[in-house]
RNA sequence: GCGAAAAUAGCUCAGUUGGUAGAGCGCCACCUUGCCAAGGUGGAGGUCGCGGGUUCGAAUCCCGUUUUUCGCUCCA
């Protein structure tokens, strides 16, 4: 535990001292939970939206791009279910200090008081043998029915209350029912406080006339809600795609591990939309698919595993994650959920408008299923980062600090370096930038020893270091050093363009499974 | 949000019982060297997270607050 905090903390101060992440607003102290990207993170977290976009819809031609607003009209959100299933009411324990879902206390009472009908029922089918008949027993013995009726008149009051959001009535619920700690035993509890996870704002520049809004929690809600307008004008067939990469916002009680958790985060997500009762296999299509391109960047096949959600959110009928091996452990980094129709569905209950598909062979009209892959930016950023980040023993007894990033999404491809700086070696080495600068982002450097250059570059993740020589000037070769091997080749400058965009081109990363 | 720990230079940290802020690395300039970091000289950079309090005097003691990490909780 002690390891992953240091190991944590090392990403955090290199992700820092390189210019990759830096905490928002710190002149001002920060902002709890949310973090700039720095001049070299920009470009990181360019190179792997880019990587994905690429994979996704220029590779597919029945997956097409599209980029909805983060603000969306109210309804929206009924309709995804976030209105209600965003909103907790949470209470906490003053004694045992856990907090605890109110409304989850009072239906794991009523659950207790089943129970007991439960135990009844078994005792009375031990006592009566085959003549028992339960549904008979149910209605007519005494206790049982005063057990359903209390338990009956509990959920209800429940609901009510949370639908008028009394929130007092909810504690003095649990008050009545004597509900205690799970943990402690306790019953001093805390006011019941509502939870909204949604980031609430205004449209409108004068409040009396404004609506109120949200920012998105997540970006799925922008295709479904484009689906029709995608579909007809870009003449989409079953089964097809819509992708997109953007911003989304969540009030998370706790957010914390760096960028792990954040309150404004990047999907990429992709809904794909298909007949209904083919999900199963298209599910595990895409399961196969996504893990395929994590793999192919080399991070390690042990890295990676899939988890099976066995308790499912609303709307799926199937949903796994893949996890990574994070400096904090194996968390979750990308989704794949089986969402059914129910955002379709849902749209077309609360806008009144039909989202259906026509398939032109079977003549029939119907709501398509979706698959969706969702997966967060920052999360892969902070993966590729961390995994990358790695300190090494050399021969010579000394270590390097190296930023193993995959060549493809290293934000400078090389760095160009006279090997020391005049007999017009600096003026060379310049013009080699100016060359390869048009294809790749370079960098120039002609501070300190070269062995140091070596190792900043090495630091910041840079793949190739381009030296050049006196020999340069009789022959036009440099040396061409790669970061993971520290091995030094000679070729002749005009084959550098050659040599760098084989190494950092997608087509090769993407082909390699 | 509750509990615990932490916060001193860009980074890693020291700072004795309260007495006006230090090191190493990094950064900048110049010199030296010239293929795997740490030669020399000079320099910039900190109101010790912030705000109160105690004190003649606070980086140091007390209270509050912010941020970070960990645990609980939650996670579409």
């Amino acid at each position: 535990m002690a390891k992953q905090e240091d190991d944590l903390k090392r990403v955090i101060s290199h992700a820092k001292e390189y210019g990759y992440v830096f905490q928002s607003s710190e002149i001002y102290d920060g902002l709890s939970a949310v973090y700039d990207y720095g001049q070299n993170g920009i470009e990181l977290k360019k190179n792997i939206r880019e990587y994905w976009w690429k994979s996704m819809v220029q590779l597919n031609e029945n997956i097409v791009g599209l980029d909805a607003a983060i603000f969306m009209h109210p309804l929206t959100w009924k309709a995804s279910g976030h209105v209600d299933a965003f909103n907790d009411p949470l209470i906490d324990n003053k004694d045992s200090k856990k907090r605890y879902r109110a409304d989850v206390l009072v239906e794991d009472y009523v659950a207790k008081i089943d129970a007991k009908i439960e135990k009844e029922v078994a005792k009375a089918a031990k006592r009566f043998g085959d003549a028992f008949d339960k549904e008979q027993f149910l209605a007519t013995n005494q206790r049982v029915v005063d057990y359903k009726k209390q338990g009956d008149a509990i959920l209800k009051r429940l609901g009510r209350s949370l639908e008028r959001e009394d929130l007092t009535d909810v504690k003095k619920l649990i008050e009545e029912l004597e509900i205690a700690c799970p943990m402690s035993g306790s019953r001093n509890w805390t006011d019941v406080k509502q939870f909204n996870l949604m980031f609430g704002t205004k449209l409108g520049a004068s409040a009396d006339t404004a609506t109120d809004l949200y920012l998105r929690p997540e970006t799925a809600q922008g295709i479904f809600v484009n689906f029709l307008n995608v579909q007809k004008t870009g003449r989409m067939k079953i089964p097809f795609g819509i992708a997109q990469t953007g911003k989304a916002f969540r009030n998370e009680i706790v957010a914390r591990q760096f960028i792990f958790r954040m309150r404004e985060f990047e999907q990429m997500e992709m809904q794909f939309f298909i007949k209904p009762g083919t999900q199963k296999e298209w599910y595990e299509k895409w399961k196969e698919t996504r893990l395929k391109w994590h793999l192919s960047l080399g991070m390690g096949e042990d890295n990676y595993r899939f988890h099976n959600h066995e308790k499912l959110a609303h709307y799926a009928d199937a949903a796994a994650d893949i996890e990574f091996r994070f400096p904090i452990g194996f968390k979750e980094l990308e989704g794949i959920h089986s969402r059914t129709d129910f955002d379709l569905g849902s749209h077309e209950t609360y806008s009144g408008k039909k989202l259906q598909y026509f398939d032109t062979d079977t003549r029939e009209s119907y709501v398509p299923y979706v698959i969706e892959t969702s997966i967060g930016l920052d999360r892969m950023f902070l993966s590729v980062f961390g995994h990358s980040l790695q300190e090494e023993q050399l021969e010579n007894g000394t270590s390097r600090t190296v930023l193993r990033l995959p060549a493809v999404l290293a934000p400078t491809k090389a760095a160009v370096l006279p090997l020391i700086k005049r007999d017009g070696l600096p003026e060379v080495a310049k013009e080699i930038v100016d060359q390869l600068k048009w294809d790749f982002n370079v960098a120039y450097d002609e501070k300190d020893a070269v062995g140091r250059r070596y190792r900043r570059q090495d630091a910041v993740g840079t793949p190739f270091c381009v030296t050049v020589d006196h020999q340069t000037l009789e022959d036009n070769t440099v040396t061409i050093r790669h970061r993971d091997s520290m091995e030094q080749k000679r070729v002749n400058r005009k084959t550098l363009k050659e040599i760098i965009g084989k190494a950092v081109d997608m087509r090769e990363w993407l082909q390699r499974i």
